[in-house]
DNA sequence: TTAATAATATGATTTAAATCATATAGAGTG
DNA sequence: CACTCTATATGATTTAAATCATATTATTAA
């Protein structure tokens, strides 16, 4: 149907929409009724909430190729604020589709299941990644996580550190012979260094 | 049945076994056929795997209460090694059962993906708090979304930080008035800040 | 082809968290 | 009650990451 991530594209023709906003855009507000959650072609959005004092927290950001506000299809309101930070193409997934579609169809239901569980996954080792607190060895074990994908910047903001303290840490992994540099910009885990 | 969390409680007898286990005991090996995942009842539990260059990455570690090795409901392999922190017991949850039960009860599949959608939920806000680098932005968000549960020691290392750093902040919140003392490591978020 | 731009890279300095040290208050125990 | 142990709390010092600055290289745009 389209190039939703598995199992959202078994979902009926309709079930989703494309929708292509300017950046700052509201998307839903905190108690708003959800009816879809969304996955996100390209652009970047941010959901935030409010303190009982009154101040803004970001509780997530997400990126191309992500889904997020998942959890609504299991509430009957949302618990975040979300707009855009970029211009974004999203596809809005029909929550009651999902739902409908997991009761009448158990192999649906779960490939959902195993995808949160996936997700969950990822995200506990994402957690134990954040907690390292030598740039060194958070570097080094995000690269073999294979976290370096595009570029070291984009890297080094996934890592949360700088990517000034990246491209130190790296060059002094590259000197004491865990890392292996390819080229400008290219690091890989040195297997000489068992 | 037991004292699982929903929607586990609803397994059939038998299909959670409890097992109490020493101090550094191992619970399964990276490429183990999983057969079941865990409920910790009591203990801690690290969970380690091997770089391509042979060093250990602890990718998470699970408390009191929590479920864990959940993704090998979908492998046919553990990804990762499990041992024990510290003495522990645990419910072992078959696999077989689980699965099984997704398939002839849509509602208990259902339940089983909102767990799952909700800890992915918590787990972003999670790791979006790790990511505030101001000490005392960090600790003052944690108090407000209610992590401060048992004490500062711990409240300091479910949020990435020594509790020094921790009482420190507190103290400068409490100053400027963001923050309340309630008492001896008791605090709250002041709604007078505003 | 050249100019503009962004990523890579490293040096110098600042800053804030970690560490080490020490004191005090409760909680629990014999 | 005295004693131990741990959490709370704060002071002093160290350390490492952030920040600021500045080249250099590669990519993109004119």
């Amino acid at each position: 149907m389209n190039n939703l991530p598995f199992p959202f594209n078994l979902l009926p023709k309709g079930a989703a929409k494309l929708k292509e906003v300017a950046e700052s855009s509201c998307l839903f507000r905190q108690g708003d009724n959800p009816h879809c959650f969304y996955f996100l072609e390209q652009g970047e959005v941010r959901m935030t909430r409010h303190t009982l004092a009154g101040e803004e927290v970001v509780i997530h950001t997400a990126y191309a190729g992500e889904t997020f506000a998942e959890a609504s299809l299991f509430s009957d309101q949302y618990h975040c604020d979300a707009f855009t930070k970029q211009a974004s193409k999203l596809w809005m997934i029909d929550k009651q589709a999902v739902l409908v579609l997991s009761l009448e169809d158990a192999d649906f239901s779960l490939a959902l299941t195993a995808r949160f569980a996936r997700q969950v996954q990822v995200l506990r080792r994402h957690k134990e990644l954040l907690a390292i607190r030598s740039a060194s060895e958070r570097v080094y074990v995000a690269l073999s996580e294979g976290m370096l994908q595009t570029n070291i910047k984009q890297f080094a903001a996934s890592i949360g550190l700088t990517h000034e303290v990246v491209y130190r840490a790296l060059s002094e992994l590259v000197n004491v012979g865990r890392v292996l540099k390819k080229g400008r910009g290219r690091y890989v885990i040195s297997l000489n260094s068992i």
